[in-house]
DNA sequence: CTCGGACCTGGAGTGCGCTCCATGTCAAGC
DNA sequence: GCTTGACATGGAGCGCACTCCAGGTCCGAG
């Protein structure tokens, strides 16, 4: 294996992404994931490039965007550069509603440590 | 209705906590409501207790604590003061999770805004 | 040559947290 | 007095995002 171009195998998308087999499978199968290369054998081999691609299902993900709207975002991205602008505007909108969880959470956080301080006094 | 306890029927009761009258009535199925008086005629009458238990419970279901664990909070709050270091434990805990969450969500959405700001770059 | 293990597929199953439904009772305003 | 609408119950169903399974292929190490 001397050189090696940046294609993963299953077990190292998984160690990459942190996402399990089955759902890269699942993200292939609905279509987050477009088509991924195979060997002879049938077996997959993620490229770089959908490895990255899976850096931002990840934290799109994380911060709560449903797969519906995933797929949306992908479709964009496949459907060219002419989406750009689409595709700013549907970060940005999810990204108020990120700003708007943390804010929230925060709020929630200060509930939290009031009723900890209130069973505290009450000690 | 000249003199009126703090007693809510079911619609205040979503008025006032933001549940659905289903969710009222499931939280209370499953025991994480006590179970509340009704008049007469079998319907529910929520008092001030009820209710401000309720924004108990929407603070720790908005920040992600699981109906078990909310469960476990309950069944400490019922049985009595002697549980209040147990509940502070449960409370912190939670805290340190809701904590996590906010940084992460604070990382991922940095990631977002470097994607965004490519995307305006590439215009 | 054999064995183990990584991988494949299609499809069924899971867990959470509600949400909806059919059917029935009750009460309050006109 | 009657209608309308709020509320009751038990239980079925739902949506999301996986997760698991049976049964099969293929390859490399020993």
């Amino acid at each position: 294996m001397l050189y090696r171009v940046s294609v993963y195998t299953p077990a190292e998308a998984v160690e990459e992404t942190g996402f399990t087999l089955d759902t890269l499978r699942y993200y292939e199968k609905i279509g987050l994931l477009e088509p991924v290369e195979r060997n002879a054998a049938g077996q997959r081999r993620f490229s770089e490039e959908d490895v990255s691609w899976l850096g931002m299902i990840r934290c799109l993900r994380d911060t709560g965007m449903p797969i519906a709207e995933m797929l949306r975002f992908a479709e964009l991205v496949r459907a060219g550069q002419h989406t750009i602008p689409d595709r700013i505007r549907l970060l940005e909108e999810h990204d108020r509603r990120v700003q708007g969880q943390i804010a929230n959470l925060t709020e929630r956080q200060s509930y939290i440590h009031h009723k900890i301080s209130y069973y505290r006094s009450v000690l």
